[in-house]
DNA sequence: TAATTGCATTTGGTATACCAAATTTCTGTT
DNA sequence: AACAGAAATTTGGTATACCAAATGCAATTA
């Protein structure tokens, strides 16, 4: 863990602190008080910061603190729109570039996230999802098309953390899953961007949900 | 021009610089030597550095001097992918969300285009190509999509001024460009992808020709 | 001669100092 | 009491100092 560099290491602590709501979004991130408080200087703490900025967790300003994100349904939407694109196409050309060996060790993930559910911490639960949609997207054998869609997932993840809040979403979503995985299994295009469309209109719809009942909450 | 920030002003620089050539593609970024040269401090000029790692034209190597990105085809070929991906989906979302301002100021464009052509420096010309395809990408309505898209747009840049080179080209593009701006006007989502995909995929080839006697003349 | 070891130098990473812009606090006036 | 303006403080931006890792080079040895 020490191995990895600094500002990698700040970034993913205020990541989580971020992702878990303990930094609230608009909240602002003065540099001297969070380098002071993970014994840091403010170089690699600025570093971090530009780190969360160019995943979109943080709104940086000029002249001003950087602040964490506090995204619109709409800017939530975009971005899934965005994540949308890029998956269909990673998709596709999985079920054409993918190895033997990539699908069915892409096939014990999912069964590794099946046994799990329920019985790890849900932040560690989106870790294993995100780490599914990456591993399909990395399977395209394009790395640009890799790294962007891991831009996007993680850009997202708040986001999805926050409008999985419904219990029975979990079952949806591991149903959709194996429908995804099915078409990859197949090596059907088409069925998977299909189940992938299902798939993210249903985040999206979740996503809703969410900031309606926020909404009228107030 | 003074007011934009220090970091952004010396990514500008160097972006030129590095697009132009000045900057070979594998050359060492160091620090110390680019900032004196531009009478900055390091701090600065590092996060120019990172400013221009983000857009893909230079490489980050933890602990060693960066250097001016030198992508192979595959790496290209990978890139426009991904901007094809975006496209197609700015494209048929443009087609639904533009005003009727929006077509007729993006015909103007092009119209202003076609009447530079040849006319003016090379560089400028590609400046006007890149806002052609941003405005569409603007005109989806769906600001991450546009921004995302600008970027990989502005990724691409040298690689296609350095293809352009075959005179015959641009005449083929001007053509391509009609086409696609034909379907827009009349807002035909499937027409205009397929328009896209035809421009890009011309680019692909042309990328591809440029790599193929580029590797022969050595 | 080729390889290797050890030292000197270069260079990125981090900490700190300084500055200017922005914010807050305080104070005096109406 | 409310507002305006100025002083004090906070805070991001920049410059510089220091350190450790990486690199280059030369002397030494097989």
């Amino acid at each position: 863990m020490t191995d990895k560099a600094l500002p990698d290491q700040i970034a993913d602590k205020l990541r989580r602190d971020i992702l878990k709501g303990v930094l609230a979004p608009g909240q602002q991130i003065k540099e001297r008080d969070h380098a002071t408080d993970l014994d840091v200087s403010r170089t690699p703490m600025r570093e971090a910061i530009r780190i969360l900025a160019k995943e979109g967790l943080v709104l940086l300003r000029p002249s001003r603190s950087p602040i964490v994100a506090d995204p619109s349904f709409e800017e939530i939407s975009d971005v899934i729109e965005v994540l949308t694109a890029l998956e269909l196409r990673s998709g596709a050309l999985a079920c054409q570039n993918a190895t033997d060996e990539d699908i069915t060790r892409i096939q014990a993930m999912q069964d590794h996230m099946d046994s799990c559910q329920g019985k790890i911490d849900r932040i560690d639960f989106f870790e294993l999802d995100m780490e599914f949609h990456m591993a399909i997207a990395a399977a395209s054998k394009n790395a640009v098309l890799a790294e962007t869609h891991s831009a996007f997932v993680r850009r997202l993840w708040r986001a999805r953390y926050l409008s999985a809040s419904r219990k029975d979403s979990s079952d949806r979503v591991k149903r959709q899953h194996h429908d995804i995985m099915q078409a990859f299994c197949d090596r059907d295009p088409e069925l998977m961007c299909a189940k992938i469309s299902v798939h993210l209109d249903a985040l999206i719809e979740n996503v809703r949900d969410k900031y309606a009942k926020e909404s009228e909450s107030k």
